[in-house]
This record gives C-alpha cells, sequence and structure tokens, in this order.
DNA sequence: GTAGGACATCGACCGTTGTCAATATAGGTG
DNA sequence: CACCTATATTGACAACGGTCGATGTCCTAC
C-alpha cells in the first residue's frame, strides 16, 4: 500500500517532513505539460514513447520535454530506458498509483 | 465517477486546456502546509476545525493559514461554513476522491 | 455605542519554476 | 576519422507562489 519513502495517506497527522516530501511528488504532477505528457504515454502503444514523439504533440520544444520528463523521472512516475540513440520512457503505474491513493 | 469541471482520467488525451484545469487542481493539494492541512481537518472531530485551531500545529500565521484554506476552498476540496465569529473548514470528500480518481 | 476577538485582505519580499536558445554529449553510420 | 541525429545540460529571463506584518471587516459582549 505505501512504500518507505511516502506517506501512506492523510489520515495520520502529518508532520512537516512528511508533508514536504509528498508535496515534492505531487508538484511533479501538479503541472499542464507533466499531465499532458503522462497522458501521451499513457495512450502510446506499449505505453512507452521516445522524446521525439513527444514534442509536436505538446507544443514545446525539445528541451522543455527532457526537462519535463526528467522532473517526472526523479519524482519516480516515470523509468527511463536507452535504446541506442533513443531514450523509451514508461510510466510507473505502482508508483502513480500510490500517489493516487494518498489522496483517498 | 467525474464532474463536468474536470477531466476524468489520464487514459484521455489532455489537451491543452484539460490539463491546465486539472493542473490547477493538483496545484492546490502539492504543497506542504495544505497537506498538513488536509491532514489535520481529516483528523479532527467531526472532520471540521477553524482557522483558530489550525495556525499553532502547523507553525504558520494566520494570514498564511487563511491563505491555504482560502486555495483549498477555491479548488472545491474544502467547504466553508460561518458560525459566529468563527470559520469552520471542512474537507469534500467527494471531491477529493474525485481527484485522486484521475490518477489511477 | 465601544471594545475585543476571529478571520480576510493587502502589499511587499524573495525563492521557485517553466520556458527557450545555445551548447554539449553520446550513439549510429559512412 | 567525420557527420548526422537524438537527447541532455546550461544560462537567462519572466512569471508564479509562499510567507509575513499591517490593516480591514465582521461578529459578539458588555
Amino acid at each position: 500500500m505505501t512504500t518507505d519513502c511516502c506517506p501512506a495517506d492523510l489520515t495520520a497527522p502529518l508532520d512537516r517532513a512528511g508533508a514536504e516530501r509528498l508535496a515534492r511528488l505531487l508538484k511533479a504532477v501538479a503541472d499542464p505539460a507533466r499531465l499532458q505528457l503522462l497522458s501521451l504515454l499513457k495512450a502510446s502503444p506499449g505505453g512507452e514513447a521516445c522524446v521525439c514523439d513527444l514534442t509536436a504533440p505538446t507544443g514545446l520544444s525539445q528541451p522543455t520535454v527532457s526537462h519535463h520528463l526528467k522532473v517526472l523521472a526523479e519524482a519516480g512516475l516515470l523509468n527511463r530506458e536507452q535504446r541506442g540513440t533513443w531514450a523509451w520512457y514508461s510510466i510507473d503505474t505502482q508508483r502513480l498509483a500510490e500517489l493516487s491513493a494518498v489522496l483517498q
């Protein structure tokens, strides 16, 4: 239900440190560009896509897309796999489900 | 499962407008102070509390607490009820559950 | 009416963040 | 090796957001 890194839910009184860790996770998701990227990854065949496939549909520059993907990956919500020149990103569905469960 | 105001989930491709609306909701929750306030409200008897009960446990000034409660209320996540001099806030659990469901 | 208490609003400061252009890195191909 | 392509990093700028002190508003009690 929870990992060692994150608070389980809001029912337990949240101290400042726990609140900051959880907020850091939620901030990763609370951005329109990153939400679009998540939905694009979810809709992609195999649940994965490379950076070059994500710039056009979002209308963002390549560095900006890379930046957002990095933020999501550092939050543990995306997995990154290098295949030759391409970097393939996919959603860590369990991690995202855990984050969703916190708000229940 | 969803309201008329918010996207249902991430499986449907998210356009920029939908992503911005959803991000606005998530931003309301993606803050340590507001997460602490939510957990305090959840742990309070009757699921409600007035501002004066929330300043000490958060260590924030009264204006700052009022500000955060307003942000959460404007996002539809809190209900506000005035009783005499006091303002009582409570969580809109359904709205919070809907937000949680979006990340599934 | 006057005084006091609870909450909201205002104004300002400052750190954070999203964005892009430019550049760097790294892998593939000839 | 040189060249191209995909991605990451850097640097800079503008906009946003959290915080507090000071002040305003509203209700209650005397």
